[in-house]
DNA sequence: CGATTGAACGTTTTATATAATGCTCAGGAG
DNA sequence: CTCCTGAGCATTATATAAAACGTTCAATCG
């Protein structure tokens, strides 16, 4: 986890402001609000982390690693085939980027803000996220289901193709629902390979 | 063309706009610059457009119908394959993203505004350029170079597969050399099919 | 003396006042 | 009567003043 180095003061801190962050958003949160939620001086946040920007990198960190997590559950999943196991990854991807639209506004602000700031973090999320699906296509390889040069180029390939169904513009128009059920644009890259 | 219905007075209205829309942009032109440099009254622009919006609107139908026809020019270039002409079809389009970004800032912030305000505008323009990809498509099954079900649904995939590489966020980082050349992300799509 | 504070600093955001803009329409021009 | 004008209206954008913010650090506390 990206927590487990932390002082229980950062900790602390990080808890507090993700609370804020979710309900508010990361402009309406206040270092000083932070500060008192957590008793303590708006100085001593600097102690634990350089600045408010790096106290919202970590939030999304947090935020990402439980996705990849939920991702790679679809690849350790028993009894499934690597084709049906692609076919979930997707699913879950998009319903991910959905949640992050629908659920959680705020958290979807901030890390907008955050990648436009620390472009770094969207990279470092798309590599982690590409080494689960490069895993189930190898998966594919090995029991004759699939078959690829490359794995990891693949898997590069298969999200910058999917990349259209994860970004925001999509949502306003038709919602998930329309995407999960028959007919949506979601079926042409899950019933397309 | 767009134009071609259009009163002389409209003509001029829409060239005074566009020369001003491309120099300083939607927000910074003026209806009474326009109608200064029309020599009329800003009233009687209101007799040949309903809107400051429909006269972007209009100059935005214009650049791309230039867009598609360069498009379409692909589709009926003779001696070339299909494959080719794939290819080329979506070098042109990457290119004339690249180009709406790097040449003409104002016309893609136009473009921007527009197209939250019009989202129909841009399903047309998306339609007219995937009518052209089907036809390069339909010329690659009849020849056998190409296999699929259906020319227009297999456009519209090609199309979202391509999404990323036209979309604003690539073009930050990477500038369109990287693409054009070797090793870029462009040769995931041109490369693998 | 290390850990913590909160006033102070420069910057950014917000609130407010002022100017400019998109658009309309009663009236003048031909 | 038709075509066009430009002052006037409501709205939006700009400029300015005031408040709040992120961050720092000399002073304080334990």
């Amino acid at each position: 986890m990206p927590t487990e180095n932390l002082d229980d003061a950062a900790k602390q801190i990080l808890n507090a402001a993700s609370r804020r962050f979710l309900h508010y958003g990361y402009g309406k949160t206040t270092m000083s609000e932070i500060a008192r939620d957590c008793n303590m001086s708006t100085g001593n946040l600097y102690r634990y982390f350089p600045s408010k920007l790096d106290i919202a990198e970590m939030f999304v960190r947090v935020l990402r690693r439980e996705q990849v997590a939920r991702l790679r559950a679809v690849l350790e999943a028993p009894d499934k085939t690597p084709a049906e196991k692609l076919r979930e990854f997707f699913l879950l991807k998009f319903r991910i980027a959905y949640e992050r639209f629908h659920d959680k506004p705020k958290a979807y602000e901030l890390s907008n803000e955050l990648l436009t700031a620390r472009p770094k973090v969207a990279l470092e999320w798309e590599n982690a996220e590409g080494r689960v699906l490069a895993e189930i296509l190898m998966l594919g390889d090995a029991d004759g289901s699939f078959a690829m040069d490359n794995a990891a180029e693949t898997a590069r390939i298969l999200q910058d193709a999917a990349f259209r169904f994860t970004s925001a513009a999509l949502f306003h128009e038709g919602e998930f629902d329309d995407l999960n059920g028959a007919g949506g644009p979601f079926q042409e890259l899950l019933h397309a390979d």
